[in-house]
DNA sequence: CGCTGTCTTGAGCTTGTTCAACTCCTGTGG
DNA sequence: CCACAGGAGTTGAACAAGCTCAAGACAGCG
């Protein structure tokens, strides 16, 4: 049996009471383990199909760019982040996982991960073996309506993504980071004025198009302006209004 | 049945011969159309699934943001924009669409049109009715099959899309614009170093978050160092490789 | 206790925006 | 068919945002 990975944040790194784990009826991977029965005994789904709350350590890979497609994770509880490695210099950062988000789903269509995916920090995940999927004895049509829906969400999020990254300024992008990664963790039932941004200050930099000097000197500012108190990682959202109207100056 | 629209180009405004067609083949949306037998005879499949070759006027939309969910469509001739209507002031410019390319794809999920799809010249488009596709008496697994896959592309290339213009400035993004359009339009079967920007300055600047001004500067520079020929919409890509080398450094 | 890597802060410089003038199409109506 | 009005595109100059380079601060870890 898997155990749930303990705290380990020793340092004071990290002040919250780590790990959290998102519950499954929240987790993005949950409508095709509803269709799997994955809980159920007796499902009569065999083992491999769904792997549960594997335990990832800090700075592992769950997969390298151009590597085979065989599955899609979903974040358990830790976060992640995934890159396209060295392309010139530095590495491209692509996007950040929670708990509760899945991973790996831009490599269904082409058949190999387009980046690699690593743990910022002690972190658990699902794995959901797609090649084998057809082995689960479930009726297909189901397991795929999921998969749509999964698929279609994922469309939708990165248009979003892009678009409200793309035609804003530093200030904007960097607001609008911040608000995106609560209401992502509301959403999966997870903290969302409270949290720890465990990857560097140059990987949000990177991520949002910014030098990592630029993301520090805006922190430091949202600071003093009261809408948020800063830590170290550790970050509180004091004011979201106040923030939101950084994006959409109404 | 529908006729072909012939060529509108009655200006100086477009210098290609008109209308361009994208083969059923190279089309987005063929994989599904192959699984519908819609081309043969007698496939049983009713009228309404599938609306083949529909002529669209410029300046007409598709379906507007916020609008039910019912249909993709695939580009046949001419271009479309997409864009999500004055959020604040001016409109958000989401992306282009040219000949063999799906639009409606991200409101699969949610079930509503997150933006408006206008047509940027006189065209055609094939129109799939999703909500209808059980009437096709076609084996679901399979339609699903080719949607899974329809919708994974689209995940990849949005990622694609919104990596490659965050964490570039305005030289970089443009020359990844023009040669994104142009490797587009290769694979569709399409002229790759030859076509019309049909889209404004200012939608060009919106949707590479630039200033319309800025654009047109750095399409003057590019003419000038002879990378491109310029003549009011009309673009012939002279040097790939120049291009190539603005984005990639090496 | 000191080394190391990350983060912060400062100063000058580059890039891109804004505002404004002007040109060139394009479509319309006389 | 031509003249004119209006929008789109180009170009210039001043300004602002963000980057680069560099130095210093701070936590984490041997």
């Amino acid at each position: 049996m898997n155990s749930a990975s303990p705290c380990v944040c020793r340092t004071q790194r990290c002040l919250a009471e780590e790990p959290l784990e998102v519950e499954c009826d929240a987790c993005g991977l949950d409508p095709i383990c509803q269709v799997l029965d994955y809980a159920e005994a007796g499902s009569g789904v065999p083992e491999g199909v769904l792997l549960r709350r594997l335990p990832v350590a800090r700075g592992e890979t769950l997969f390298q760019a151009n590597g085979v497609f065989s599955s899609i994770f979903a974040v358990k509880s830790g976060s992640f982040k995934t890159y396209i490695p060295s392309t010139g210099k530095g590495d491209r950062v692509i996007g950040f996982h929670q708990p509760g988000e899945l991973i790996g789903v831009e490599a269904v269509a082409s058949g190999s991960y387009p980046c690699t995916a690593r743990a910022l920090e002690p972190s658990s995940v699902c794995e959901l073996w797609i090649s084998r999927l057809p082995e689960a004895g479930r009726p297909n049509e189901v397991v795929q309506q999921a998969l749509i829906q999964l698929l279609g969400s994922e469309v939708a999020f990165s248009h979003i993504v892009a678009t409200t990254l793309i035609q804003q300024n530093g200030e904007q992008r960097l607001a609008a980071f911040l608000l995106n990664i609560s209401h992502r963790r509301s959403e999966r039932g997870l903290p969302e004025s409270e949290f720890c941004l465990q990857m560097s200050r140059g990987d949000i930099a990177n991520y949002l198009g910014l030098a990592s000097e630029t993301v520090s000197r805006l922190l430091t500012r949202f600071q003093n302006q009261g809408l948020i108190t800063l830590r170290r990682k550790q970050v509180l959202l004091r004011d979201h209004a106040g923030l939101m109207s950084i994006i959409e100056p109404n």
